[in-house]
DNA sequence: GTTCCGCATGAATCGATAG
DNA sequence: ACTATCGATTCATGCGGAA
């Protein structure tokens, strides 16, 4: 065993097996940033044995328990979850879940929404379509790592519609003042134009990855990486399905750390990051890309 | 006492005083949809004496008791809510109270999303600003009116003709444009491509509102009054502030019994209304509104 | 008559200060 | 130690005066 408990063989590396089995291995307080987003109750049962809804609290708790020793203090667990519709009602696991984990020592320090603008069609009498789901945001202590400045977006169309109008001269003014950083950053822009995001986050769910259905999109994963930690963190998916979370973490350089139980799963994965790893430049995120073609 | 147990009296009135006294007074079964969005814990401590945080549930739960015992089997109740920040984490007593609400015997069908474009300014270290709030959709029965015709929204080609006036704006923040469209109005949309919108509703708080700032925006009691009950049904709201659930109704051709603590509010509310009744056509919804400018 | 721009205004939250 | 108050921070929106 290497001289950090064990650490080095999971980094960068997809572990085949049960997160159950493979997280006690890691050390204490090794990992920066936790983010998944587990097999859904009763989803997909042909994993993990199926957990029913009625029994996703306790399938859930020990592993969270598990999540919250490897943590570092500053690091933060993201959870993107959605309750199942169980006849006829959502389910309340997940929130009993919320509750549960409190107890166990998380603070639920926030809970982040995903919009999802292209949801799945369907319809029924007594609701419409889910177009949303939680990103729950646990952390050890009120303190912790954010870099909110990571995750700037441009503010409304309004200012943009005024700033147009403005002579050449204060358009010169501000470039100069932001220095030549040739950038695809959206960091790098104008400082007047950059806001801060809400905590409702609509990405596109537009997959690009033509070979591989992802069970969510890279930009979701990215988005809390490049909030929660730096270059070089690592980052641990226990249930990292086809690998997004690790492809996001080889695009943005972070180390991760992916389990998954399912054998194709894991052969899926570690192609992809094989891939993104020989051709770094050939996929892009969302907005680099939609800021490329403006 | 009239024929109806006493109902008629609050038919299409503001009464003034506390729910908890008021409710009793209602009849069994005589409502078809609740809409309300209660004084959020010690945010208006000013004018509701403020609850606590901690005491909310047991606050609300003889509340909600009444509600059901006045809600007719067939009808909802649309509870618009938001946790607050207590000590850096989210408060538990909204996901505590849909718990709680569910021993009473409330099914919880759905969880709608108000996405809030124009949320409250500020910057803290730990969070971004909260853009969304929860409508938990109640109900006392798997079966109960849905009207889902009423709500629908054009689709297609008008998010095209919109997209191209898009530059480097982001698409994310346009995305509520996209969305579920409020108020519109189905008839100047036929011969369109309709569709049936989600659950996430994308509106724009009104603010500077010259007769006192409504809590919250017509346009979310009305979809949800358009969505859950026909013309002549009765609406209650057990916290009607100023108005606006009223207002909506009477534009909507519905019924409405209003309850309100606050003086100063019964008053403002009672003028709204008799505003709306004396020049219906004076305001309209807010997306009819930009329609009809368009 | 349009368009443009200044400004006030929010269901907010944190951290410091005061009692 | 625990609670109450206050200033600082920040941005989408609509009104009203100006160009």
């Amino acid at each position: 065993m290497s001289v950090n408990g064990g650490l080095d063989r999971f980094i960068n590396q997809i572990a085949e097996g049960d997160c159950r089995e493979l997280l006690p291995q890691l050390p204490h307080e090794c990992i920066d940033l936790v983010v998944t987003s587990p097999p859904y109750a009763d989803q997909r049962k042909h994993i993990y044995g199926g957990v029913h809804p009625d029994e996703y609290v306790e399938w859930f708790l020990p592993i969270s328990a598990e999540l919250k020793r490897v943590l570092k203090p500053s690091g933060s667990f993201v959870l993107n979850i959605k309750e199942r519709v169980v006849n006829g009602e959502r389910h309340t696991y997940v929130i009993e879940l919320i509750l549960k984990m409190r107890e166990q020592g998380w603070l639920w320090t926030e809970e982040y929404i995903r919009h999802k603008k292209n949801t799945y069609p369907g319809k029924w009498p007594n609701r419409f379509r889910d177009a949303w789901e939680r990103c729950l945001h646990f952390t050890k202590q009120k303190q912790f790592k954010m870099f909110q400045e990571a995750v700037m977006v441009p503010m409304g169309e309004w200012r943009h519609a005024r700033l147009r109008k403005l002579s050449d001269n204060d358009l010169r003014r501000d470039v100069s003042r932001v220095g030549s950083g040739f950038g695809k950053r959206v960091a790098n822009w104008i400082g007047r134009e950059l806001a801060y995001p809400t905590n409702v986050l609509h990405m596109a769910t537009e997959c690009y990855n033509r070979n591989h259905a992802a069970t969510f999109p890279v930009d979701l994963p990215a988005w809390f990486i490049k909030l929660f930690t730096e270059p070089g963190d690592v980052v641990l998916d226990p249930f990292i399905g086809s690998g997004t979370t690790a492809v996001a973490c080889v695009r943005l350089g972070r180390k991760y750390i992916g389990f998954e139980w399912n054998p194709e799963y894991v052969r899926v994965a570690r192609e992809r990051v094989a891939q993104e790893t020989s051709q770094p430049n050939l996929y892009t995120f969302a907005e680099e890309r939609a800021e490329y073609e403006a």
